[in-house]
DNA sequence: TCGCTGCCAACTGTCGACAGTTAACATGGC
DNA sequence: GCCATGTTAACTGTCGACAGTTGGCAGCGA
């Protein structure tokens, strides 16, 4: 039996819409029909509103009244003003994880890398899933579940943005690179030194965007 | 009547429970029930229900699967996290100010400074107003509306945090100092300074909520 | 007296239906 | 031909009611 596992229709609705959304299935700029998507779901209009509401507070739909709602479409000014705040957010963390690592969390770090470049020298088309697990190991690190839980979300909206670029280039070398220096810098213990190999490495990635964004 | 202030139902119970949880009225620790909320609103469970998972979604209600909803209480470890986080984002905004700041900004800083000090002066028991009014300006020079929005939530959880406290020093002596400093720093338009001079400021106010939790 | 079991009340989760608003279209006047 | 206006269809906002789950309490037995 599956006694426990009762996971509210809203809760489910939330996971769905989540990865429909992430995925470009509802691409950017698409409104989103109440009872359409209900029907689609096989719920009711309730749960899924609420689960609407959920993903506009994580940023991932827009409300408009008496319009409904939509998924934001990206822009320059955006681009720059989400990587602002991913920035600050990921730099206090890389400070705190020079502070507080332990060795085994320098250990994982370096597992990471290494299957990143691996990955990346066998030409695997796709280590966004290998950038995220370094982003969140060095979370881990941290030790900080409140930045790690706003950070989770800004990622999110990058995914977003990500979804909808025409040319979404490669993991590129240079970011291997940087991940390697912020390793480096996290060992050493100096939080200086590893908020500015952050700063660094983040302000390449947003360039990067910004360029693919045209 | 107010037939033409086209604000949803959702939306005003939004505001009105943000006050109730803020002022105290429906202090920490207590579980929200949702039919007798709706009944002393006037309105229905769904915008109800809304409004609490907005406000679930800025923390200010946890809510527990078919228990319902309630207002988070105080802990010291939560105290911790949540300064790291607002350390994360204002001093971030603090060297964007430095970065970006125009001399009206510099002029409004210094203003909200005089009045803060004439109204401590004056024996005035809570400044928390012009505390607010401070980090605001010093937000609007940092011209990063995505920081501000974060800031704005986590300040909100800061202010709920405080109602629960027995002894509610008033504002400080040293936070008008360091106010001033971080006016300085600001207008030297060095952002290294300008964050050093925040990250001082928030872990004197920090230490100060920790030990009034005892 | 203590522990277990079954019932029960209260509350949340969910649903279907109604009302109000918005935007687009068609229509008529200039 | 173009703009203003009335109409209409679709969608969101709101409501009341039903169903499922949770926690507590009474009753029974050891």
């Amino acid at each position: 039996m599956t006694p426990p596992l009762h996971l509210s229709l809203a809760g489910q609705a939330v996971e769905v819409l989540r990865e429909l959304v992430l995925t470009g299935e509802i691409p950017p700029g698409t409104r989103v029909n109440e009872v359409e998507l209900a029907q689609r779901l096989g719920i009711s209009r309730g749960p899924l509103r609420e689960a609407i509401r959920h993903l506009a507070s994580e940023g991932l739909l827009v409300l408009v009244p008496h319009r409904g709602a939509s998924v934001p479409t990206a822009d320059a000014a955006e681009v720059q003003a989400l990587f602002e705040l991913r920035t600050a957010l990921e730099c206090a963390a890389a400070g705190l994880a020079a502070s507080r690592r332990t060795e085994a969390d320098v250990v994982r770090l370096r597992a990471v890398c290494e299957e990143s470049r691996r990955a990346y020298s066998a030409g695997e088309r796709f280590p966004y899933r290998l950038d995220l697990a370094f982003h969140q190991s060095l979370l881990d690190a941290a030790r900080s579940p409140r930045i790690a839980e706003q950070v989770r979300l800004v990622q999110q909206r990058v995914v977003l943005l990500r979804s909808g670029l025409r040319d979404d280039p490669p993991h590129q070398h240079a970011s291997l690179d940087d991940h390697d220096a912020l390793v480096a810098a996290v060992a050493s213990g100096e939080p200086g030194r590893a908020s500015d190999a952050m700063r660094r490495h983040l302000a390449r990635v947003c360039a990067q965007m910004l360029t693919s964004l045209g």
